[in-house]
DNA sequence: TAATAGGCTGCAATCGTTTGCATAGGCTAC
DNA sequence: GTAGCCTATGCAAACGATTGCAGCCTATTA
């Protein structure tokens, strides 16, 4: 404000050149078009003078703006914070900016974010609360949005994403519950308009079925948000059969958390009478009781990737839409044992009947 | 890309005038320069054609972004995502966007990005990360760029900031275990260089004289920053004194999440031997053993006013530098009781001298 | 030695808006 | 009826950088 940067014609004069070519040298694409003293000599100058491209400016005229919007359902989610730094560094060591929207509270649509960031003339656009049939991300690809989607994805494959493994964690927990001797599962799954939600359903079927276990169906339930609540609800409607389990794949550590929850009103142990596991690995599930059984999804990789995908199709808009499949880790922790010799029937189901009763 | 959007050109021929008519039109400050029959006419023809101003050609006339930067030393820290959500939503309500740096990689340094943002020329600062005497800070008042810190302070007033108060919030804790009982009580205090260390640092001396009681200047440390670790050692720090205490008062949620860890690791029980209270009130530490007390600060609210003073300030260089504080609320949970009637000198000291040898 | 090629640099238009100034009416007032 | 004023609009110059085109100068070649 006070005394503004010197701009390229006080830079040309300087040297005594045209501004044009002042440009020229300062564009490492069309440096070479000038001499190579010259070209030292205005860079000397520039250096000297303090210059700075004037990156409104400079994206009047070549339509760029170096910028790209990161829209996040809601920040406090604690998956979300290093998917958005892996984003922004990512994106900040390739000289652009993140503009971020949170889409949290409902009184913005994602569709009003989205043309603000249209009029911004962002070049791209991360998001990460894509639902599996999302006319939004219809609407971004009709009009030719670069646009790379992460954490969850679209049904239809010719969109770009960078994602967990969702089949291999369920694979991995499963596995771990079954090697343990568990072979009465349950499942509380998350929201299946959610490709999470949805992959991990499909996957826990799946997974379950080639390991040779019967599922009761009924000790399988979605629930219609990832919240602990929803995840309370849940095991509470599974309790509720009176059938016996002894052990709970939830699809999300909330999930999870809210059957901690449930167990506790219903006077259940964990990992004694069930054994639960989580899905994420947020911060700090090491250290509730117990500590949680989950799989760790490498956020911070995610977002790098996504973030390098992104920039990548930008470049070339002809990119073919790559789905980018980051591999989970499981992490066992005090939530998942070996079934109680006693475990099934009788003591949970007693135990069900008596507080649900 | 593919069709580029109407401009005020457009606009203009299609209402048979000239652009700059349209262009005082669409500004809500010149409208009524405009008669209003044409103006109505305008605005119809301009929404049909479903224009929309393009904010580089725009702000390279004005000088003006609508976009601010955001400074947050690392997102994963679970107090600053609610501050983000709480500034973003603010500067999108009055047409802001907000671009987020985390400079918590020490690759890049906080000068870079500020030099970053005033190359992208944002209209102000929110910086979430300022140490007490910060040069950067100086550097962005010396520059005349807008500047609201937020979280943290720095010592000198001239400088606009939302914060906790945290000798309110010291109070709180000290005067809650006090009336517990507590009479021997430690501190374990974060980093002098940041703002809040050294207020809550200060607050704790000053409350605690004020309350009558003496403090054993062996039973106060400051951690070197605000991490499970640092707590922990801290509290070793202060166990091997083998003092007596019977409570310890953190400036952090994480310091006392560290004094949790020490304490497992001396075998003594919180808050059977130990009261702990935190500050901060970070998400699950309501679940964690104990359950935390400690204090809440209203961190969106923060962010919401950080952004409301910013834009003040933008709107209005002179608005003189406002300091809010605001008020946290004492969380009591778990980790705070009554005394134990032998606490205090053997039973501490002695299993200290055990583990400690 | 003259013609030509090619490498450097300058010229000027352009990106889309904004805004000080000029001007053309219509109106009031004398 | 005309001078003078006010209002509504047009004109054109910015804002700062980029880029197709033109032109100059040097060097190469016949």
């Amino acid at each position: 404000m006070v005394k503004s940067r010197a701009n390229i014609k006080d830079v040309a004069s300087r040297a005594g050149v045209h501004p044009s070519t002042v440009s020229r040298v300062l564009n490492p694409a069309t440096r070479s078009m000038v001499s190579e003293s010259l070209a030292k000599e205005i860079i000397r100058i520039a250096d000297e003078m303090g210059y700075r491209r004037n990156p409104l400016a400079s994206g009047l005229r070549t339509r760029r703006t170096y910028a790209v919007g990161v829209i996040i359902p809601d920040l406090t989610n604690p998956v979300f914070p290093p998917i958005v730094r892996g984003v922004e560094h990512t994106l900040d060591s390739e000289g652009y900016i993140a503009i971020l929207a949170d889409s949290g509270s409902k009184r913005r649509s994602e569709e009003a974010l989205v043309e603000n960031m249209k009029d911004r003339h962002v070049e791209g656009l991360i998001l990460a609360a894509a639902t599996r049939k999302d006319p939004l991300v219809e609407q971004c690809i009709e009009q030719g949005i670069p646009l790379v989607l992460v954490n969850r994805t679209v049904d239809k494959h010719n969109v770009a994403a960078v994602i967990n493994d969702d089949e291999l964690g369920i694979d991995l927990a499963v596995t771990h519950l079954v090697e343990l001797g568990h072979r009465k599962l349950a499942y509380v799954g998350g929201p299946q308009r959610t490709s999470t939600g949805y992959a991990r359903y499909r996957a826990f079927l799946k997974t379950v079925k080639k390991a040779g276990i019967v599922i009761d169906r009924d000790l399988v339930i979605n629930a219609r948000e990832f919240t602990e609540s929803a995840g309370q609800a849940a095991f509470h409607e599974i309790a509720q059969t009176g059938k016996p389990f002894t052990a709970v794949v939830t699809a999300n550590d909330l999930l999870a958390l809210g059957c901690f929850d449930a167990m506790k009103e219903l006077g259940m142990r964990c990992p004694e009478d069930v054994s639960v596991t989580g899905f994420n690995d947020m911060p700090y599930v090491d250290r509730f009781v117990p500590p949680l059984t989950t799989l760790h999804i490498p956020h911070d990789e995610l977002g790098a990737q996504a973030a390098l995908l992104l920039l990548e199709r930008i470049q070339n808009p002809e990119t073919p839409a790559k789905q980018i499949r980051l591999e989970p880790r499981m992490i066992v922790r005090g939530s998942t044992a070996v079934p109680s010799s006693q475990a099934g029937d009788e003591s949970i189901s007693g135990r069900v009947a008596e507080t649900g009763a």
